[in-house]
DNA sequence: GTGAAAGCGCTAACAT
DNA sequence: ATGTTAGCGCTTTCAC
């Protein structure tokens, strides 16, 4: 144990109430110049630090926020925590951190242990797949500010901040299709999730406007894993008509699948060009670099917080969803236009 | 504000005093089987929680840690959270996250933030460098129960859990002078690292053990970064005599070199071959696929976890240095022994 | 087995 | 400008 001198000890040592140490610390205005200066002075000699549990107790807010993750492995949304941890800090917050990664069913119990520690707020940074919502409700019906990153919830009114997954998807479809491409396969993450269908919608999108024909056997799926994306790629590679790009929905996948072309002795751009979705920096890094759809993770992160913290702040605050935009990075496996189609 | 339910509630509710209340939660076993039915049952009824800040205030324990990290790119330290936040959800404790990636001297600061949040105890997920030593001894002079990751103090008694680097740099050397390597060229992390100066050491072991003398000349400086491996790689091949086999301390910057080897038009393993240190997802999917040093990092997590909860647990217990192991993984960038030197 | 009393460290009226 | 009185929600003696 440590930390054992209090308000009333500085109090004491100082020949004030401890009321007043109290006023002194909280910087009320209502103090003698002379009494604070000396009730500073103690607080530096004893090293007093006020206790934030008991501060707690009495106002009702910790300064603490809890942070659901799902998947640490996941450039996204380490970069999200990034972000968020950042603007937490610059207004006073902590976060709690809580990994699902083993399990996504004991996130009750952990909505359950954050509110028992009386968090001000949860910041929800995992994906949303379509099964998972009965865990959130209970959330929102216990009325606690919540913000979700890429977490959506059909039907639900939720301040959610996401990345406009369609139009990132068309920008990369599009890339394809303007290098002359019109055979163009695509990886996509796992069924379920919000961000793969929208990238689908943004490559069908693409794929209408330039008058190409939807094939589904140009489309496989993977897991967002190096492995899934290269054994997706070997399946695509059987297929026929061939395909002469691809757009893989991460950029994982994409390198996992220019690991296959190369083992089938494509080559990169020119037999096949690829184009990933992250910009992790392996990306700009591994053999041909590869093109990709960079998101503003930190970004999201950043506002979810503050949104989050506003929402704290007055509950009445309307619900909104954030969109932010995606960049195409063009590099070295998206070649310059063929000829022809 | 929610929760608005208390322990009085509950006792009036259940028609008992609330420290009878308070018994039940506990699970104490001087109740009546009949009055913790129906106190249950009231708890159930109103969704009454405990408060956590009430009970901390009057136990002195708050079961929350302080986890303090630099580097939310580097994996290692990503994997090192993922394997203690595990190990304290186990134990039922909650991280506090302090990611102190923009500015290290905001250390002191947040040490101040989080004793006055009275966490139980400190880990310190982050790689000691030579100059920051004094932030850390304030924690260490205020009896925080506290344990680190590959943060070592020279002259101070810590508990620090690490892996074994300088057999990690044997390991990786060992596995190139096998091949049949004698000019061996070494990117190193930055300067004043200790994990940098052990891998150094252990190649030198390497070295001596096979009699092969050491050539300061064959050795670059990166700073763990892609970017760096890239452009060490490029200053390397401009020297004499040449290298033909290369040790990256961390993979990114191996991945880094491969590039810059395969613009020089070298092959690689044949012109070059190369391990790198860490095992990163990447690792395994990168052409040709990079042997490597992997490190069980999460491992290194949840073991300092449990050190750490001992240690908050008895005070009094011994402080240790535990030092795990690490492994190497043959890929494809070290191919088959050369003939000769 | 259960209730009453005290107190954890602090803030917030209310006095003076 | 400063001290007094309550009370935040809980645990922990100590009676009964």
């Amino acid at each position: 144990m440590r930390s054992y001198v209090t308000i009333r000890d500085v109090a004491a040592a100082a020949g004030v109430s401890y009321q007043t140490v109290s006023r002194v610390i909280n910087r009320r205005p209502d103090v003698a110049e002379e009494t604070r200066r000396r009730v500073w002075q103690v607080i530096e000699e004893l090293g007093y630090q006020p206790s934030a549990i008991a501060r707690s107790l009495v106002s009702k807010r910790t300064h603490t926020l809890g942070l659901i993750t799902a998947d640490f492995s996941d450039y996204f949304f380490t970069q999200v925590i990034v972000g968020a941890e950042a603007e937490a800090r610059k207004q006073g917050y902590f976060f709690m951190l809580c990994s699902t990664e083993r399990n996504p069913d004991d996130e009750p119990e952990y909505f359950r242990l954050l509110t028992e520690r009386q968090v001000d707020g949860i910041l929800f940074a995992r994906p949303s797949t379509e099964e998972d919502s009965r865990h959130i409700l209970s959330l929102l019906r216990a009325e606690v500010p919540l913000v979700t990153t890429a977490y959506w919830l059909p039907g639900e009114k939720l301040t959610v901040v996401d990345v406009d997954n369609v139009d990132g998807g068309r920008q990369a479809t599009e890339c394809l299709i303007e290098l002359g491409h019109r055979q163009i396969g695509m990886i996509t993450g796992p069924a379920g999730w919000k961000s793969v269908n929208d990238r689908s919608e943004g490559y069908r999108l693409a794929l209408e406007r330039a008058g190409i024909p939807f094939d589904a056997s140009f489309i496989e799926y993977g897991d967002w894993s190096y492995q899934s994306g290269y054994e997706a790629m070997r399946r695509l590679l059987q297929k026929a008509p061939p395909i002469t790009a691809l757009f893989a929905q991460n950029d994982r996948m994409a390198i996992g699948a220019m690991r296959a072309l190369s083992e089938a002795g494509r080559r990169i751009p020119d037999d096949m060009a690829v184009i990933g979705y992250d910009d992790i920096p392996a990306a700009a890094y591994c053999h041909p670099s590869l093109t990709t759809i960079r998101q503003p993770m930190q970004q999201v992160g950043e506002i979810a917080t503050r949104l989050l913290i506003e929402l704290i702040n007055d509950p009445a605050t309307e619900r909104k969803e954030v969109l932010l935009k995606t960049e195409l990075i063009r590099r070295e496996t998206c070649g310059r236009a063929r000829q022809g189609g």
